[in-house]
DNA sequence: GCCAACGTTGGC
DNA sequence: GCCAACGTTGGC
């Protein structure tokens, strides 16, 4: 059977001062995490917002993922890929106690922006008016449309968006 | 640094 | 189970 599921897009923003793109090629680059040696590189934990876990629990490895600065940069600046679906959270101390698990994922560098896609350029752009970015500025894990996705994907072909 | 938005917590 | 108080996020 023709197991015909869709890939998936999303987004997920970082602080770039906590923990930017280059960290985590970097991660990959060396094979462990940075911040939990032993665990894997790229695992996207931390995530204590039920709709952001919602979202990471809807994962699916090969989904596409783009790598946003949120206080710094405030621009999408590369494409990830979801390497490994969810599994609880090693750093949830608390998930013992709690009916719900909060749950990690495992994401991977695919590839730089040619042209990182600001904020700025995004909200002006009416195509994108209806992005979980925009209108819930505060998620930190949000679903991106087929429509969204490739949108975003031109503005970053074209020469500096700025 | 401020403030709006909004999710979470805890008292009742 | 409601809702006010509180805390956090993140853009400006």
């Amino acid at each position: 059977m023709a197991q015909k599921t869709e890939k998936q897009y999303w987004l997920m923003k970082s602080e770039p001062d906590a923990y930017s793109w280059d960290d985590l090629a970097a991660e990959w680059q060396a094979g462990d995490n940075r911040d939990h040696p032993g665990q894997n590189p790229g695992m996207w934990d931390g995530v204590r917002n039920y709709a952001a876990a919602k979202h990471m629990r809807a994962m699916k490895t090969g989904d596409e993922v783009f790598f946003y600065h949120s206080q710094k940069g405030l621009e999408i600046v590369g494409i990830a890929g979801v390497a490994t679906e969810h599994y609880t959270d090693p750093t949830d101390s608390k998930a013992e106690e709690r009916k719900t698990k909060f749950v990690c994922v495992d994401i991977k560098p695919l590839r730089n922006l040619d042209n990182p896609v600001s904020l700025q350029a995004i909200k002006a752009n009416p195509k994108l008016s209806d992005m979980q970015l925009v209108r819930q500025g505060r998620l930190s894990v949000s679903a991106v449309t087929p429509e969204e996705w490739a949108e975003i994907l031109r503005m970053a072909s074209l020469p500096s968006s700025s």
